[in-house]
DNA sequence: TTGTAAGCGTTATCAG
DNA sequence: CTGATAACGCTTACAA
């Protein structure tokens, strides 16, 4: 910068505001400077800026870490994080949410990063409350039960059990079962929590049974899980699923039942087109909207730390549904006796 | 730093001297410094040390952006890269690849990282020139065809592929199909290259017939391709998948036209042990060690940052097979008259 | 509209 | 073994 000062004659401090344009330059100077910059292939140095500014320009996206072992947030997430951080003029570092909050702090204490976006929150988070206390700005994926004055972005779960709900009721199907994380493990966890009560609230409002099973995360524990569940239930003729780490295991208990999908069962599941494509038959699915949602949440987080006032961004996306070929009418006479209201509706 | 000192009565370099050990300390106020550090909960503030040592301590990870739509490296790898550069000291910055060698550069020139980790190379990859050409540190995820002095580290395809040839060999099957990536779209691209021709290799060594066909990266294109090699090339027994996009493509159209698996046609791919339980049956996979992968790619850069010299640590990492329910011997006996080599061979 | 100069918090050189 | 002190490259009052 002192270099392109000197070859126009002009102070540093002309050069830098110039480029900031944090005060009035005129036209022309500005104009020259820009161009010797340009000429010169001049970057400013981010070290220096970040150290006069107090500002890193950098965010940190908290990744959790393998303590689930899987993990139910796929890669687009980061990737939408990633594309509207830098196009908003940030860096995006991932880092593996340490559980001790001293790591976060350090990180922040350093100075590395301006702000936080912190990924599977739990209902009642101590990272929260850390950070909460000591003002620094941050955004959550997920939500807390108090979120008041902190942004975040999540899926309305609720809403998106309803349209799983929906669209079997809609096809006959009377005897819902939900299968959800574990609870024992996952007490707390937002999403199982109001995707059960959705679930309950959805299957109660039109008068058809609905109960669920919890599930470990891992495909053995699906199949485990459905496996019990087609013998303590066989009535059931439809499947929603919130967590598509259990998927394979559900899909292969059904097969090895000899269940199969849709002519015995129906199922629904909350997951990315990428895994509903892969299964047998493709899987119907309520859109998880993981891109979208890591924009959001980094979006909400640059506007706080660009000094937005005003009310903090809480948004519980809607999601929309994709039906493919898990689901289908009820075929199974047995089961009503006459497949009442589903012969005539037209697919929407 | 400097109300440190002041505390302790020393100077500011003694100070840094004691927390970064480049010169001797005695032991005494070494100690001494590093109490009042933790006491007063310091920690050192990452742009001033930066623009003093002219070192970031950040490197970049260089994701591919969605120029294939989807893409085939799984998250485990980014969050194995961030785990091992946060335990070095580093922070990674996921950087969604931009195509235009201005923004690599401009990352770089404002000294925001240190080094980079490019992923998806071609085998003759502009990104690559240039980064050579300016002796800027980075590694590469995947090889090029001139890797002269630049660490990588990648899959050994070949192996892989041999690896699958082989199981299958051994279960007796004889007519194989490799289904790889579209080389019109994909020309340069490395993994298809030489899977492709490790496939012809490790047939022509076994003395079986193999061939291959090219599917776009859809699911869609996958179940194109799928059926017409199965009207085409109805003698075949087994398939080799490098690319998991194209899994559910394939298992469908198998399905529809009635083939199962493994009775019909056994399927081996090269895949993560999600994507494999996520299958109907589940799949037999090459293991992609994806997370390993991050993590070396990291290792090396920073190795190299950190002043190691000699040569480039350049590895082609060996795979290992799961065998899961989507491979069985050769049953159609139409296919060789008799199974000759399978009927007494053991599982290895 | 522009220039001057004081930081920002480290590191590293040069003397003791 | 330790202290001064000059960078590092930029931002931002304060003056003009």
């Amino acid at each position: 910068m002192t270099e392109i000062a000197n070859r126009l004659g002009v102070s540093v401090s002309t050069v830098s505001y110039a480029l900031s344009g944090r005060r009035t330059v005129s036209e022309g100077t500005r104009r020259r400077v820009l161009a010797e910059m340009e000429r010169a292939n001049f970057q400013p140095n981010a070290a220096g800026r970040a150290l006069a500014s107090r500002r890193s320009r950098t965010i940190a996206l908290l990744y959790p870490a393998g303590d689930h072992g899987l993990t139910t947030m796929p890669l687009e997430f980061v990737i939408g994080a990633a594309e509207v951080a830098s196009k908003l003029g940030y860096a995006l570092v991932v880092s593996t949410s340490p559980a001790e909050d001293e790591q976060i702090l350090s990180l922040i204490q350093r100075g590395a990063v301006d702000g936080l976006v912190l990924m599977e929150v739990a209902l009642r988070d101590p990272r929260v409350e850390m950070l909460r206390a000591r003002q620094y700005p941050f955004t959550m994926i997920g939500h807390c039960s108090d979120n008041a004055g902190i942004s975040f972005v999540d899926l309305d779960f609720p809403q998106a059990i309803d349209q799983a709900v929906s669209e079997l009721h809609r096809l006959g199907h009377r005897r819902l079962v939900l299968i959800d994380r574990d609870t024992e493990t996952e007490s707390g966890y937002g999403p199982s929590v109001r995707s059960r009560q959705g679930f309950y609230l959805s299957t109660l409002a039109r008068g058809i049974h609905g109960f669920h099973f919890s599930s470990g995360p891992t495909a053995q524990d699906g199949y485990r899980v459905t496996s019990s569940l087609l013998i303590a239930n066989p009535e059931v003729t439809g499947i929603v699923i919130t967590n598509s780490d259990v998927l394979g295991g559900v899909f292969n208990a059904l097969h090895d039942s000899h269940m199969a999908i849709p002519d015995d069962i129906s199922i629904v599941a909350i997951a990315s087109r990428r895994i509903a494509e892969l299964m047998v038959p493709p899987l119907t699915t309520v859109d998880f909207p993981a891109a979208e949602m890591g924009r959001i949440g980094v979006e909400s987080l640059i506007a706080q730390l660009e000094g937005e006032t005003g009310p903090p961004n809480q948004r519980c996306l809607q999601t929309g549904i994709t039906v493919r070929q898990s689901t289908g009418p009820v075929k199974s006479a047995a089961e009503h006796g006459r497949k009442d209201d589903t012969a005539m509706v037209q697919s929407s």
